[in-house]
DNA sequence: TAAACTAATTATAAAGATTATAAAGTAATA
DNA sequence: TATTACTTTATAATCTTTATAATTAGTTTA
């Protein structure tokens, strides 16, 4: 299943020009085998073993040109840093407000919220982002106790 | 109107057991009183003038005790810095990717998204956040020219 | 009102994430 | 092989935010 992503994945960057190194190989592998959304410094430690000489520019960099050919999505939230996503299918995200964990989950586009918004603000609409917050089943447990 | 908000804000100030002091007070008033969604440097950098000495850190300490007593909320966008919003009321923006302008719009709750996470997830909910992103009217027009 | 206490502000440093720059390395192409 | 463009590394710089300690100001109590 992954396998085939990495492959597409590989694809992409391909034809986009981009060129494949060992480094940018494995930051791509990592985040679409990683089920969690990492941050750069994730991935930057997660390969430190492998690459003993990576810099934490060549993964921001890398992010970056995945980032700009639509690879991989940038998620901010409100702590300090950034969180990639290498699922660029449409899905939402939920986040538990007591240990970070992001779980992603589906529903029908809200295209009714984009069309509203469109003719009561005069935008031109792209696109819209949306979480959802609460508690996981970890966390709710260990509140119990 | 917005004099109303200011005198039902510093009520709740001082139901906290907040001191009210000058530089507080001016803080909260230019969030009142701003349509924009400041930065913590936007306040700073607007307040200078009439507190020389002001240093950001109070700035910072402030809209800290105000979002703690739930009198502002934190927006983290994909920029690099919180804007701050006053609007306590339920609404939701919409952003221009080109210019940064944020506008509020309304709409009903998404309160059925909220309980079908629930029921997929296993979380306990609290709360969502949704945004719209896209080209306000003003660069809209530039793009054309 | 004066003294004592508490909270807030200032100035400064520190932390953390991200970006910029220059030099060195690597791959692609003619 | 020589040239070119791209990538990585190492490092410094920037920017936002938080932490700390000293000072100031406001509040309470005697």
């Amino acid at each position: 299943m992954s396998d085939h992503q990495l492959h597409e994945a590989l694809e992409m960057l391909r034809e986009s020009g981009v060129r494949i190194t060992p480094q940018r190989h494995a930051v791509l592998e990592f985040l679409i085998k990683s089920m969690t959304h990492p941050t750069a410094d994730d991935i930057y430690k997660a390969l430190e073993g492998k690459f003993p000489n990576m810099s934490v520019a060549t993964v921001y960099n890398n992010l970056r040109v995945f980032r700009e050919i639509g690879l991989v999505r940038e998620l901010t939230y409100g702590d300090s840093s950034s969180r990639f996503d290498c699922n660029t299918s449409e899905h939402y995200h939920i986040i538990c407000s007591s240990c970070g964990k992001i779980v992603d989950f589906h529903y029908p586009s809200l295209e009714e919220v984009e069309s509203l918004a469109e003719q009561v603000t005069g935008f031109d609409v792209s696109h819209h982002r949306m979480e959802v917050y609460g508690t996981c089943d970890g966390c709710k447990k260990v509140k119990q106790h």
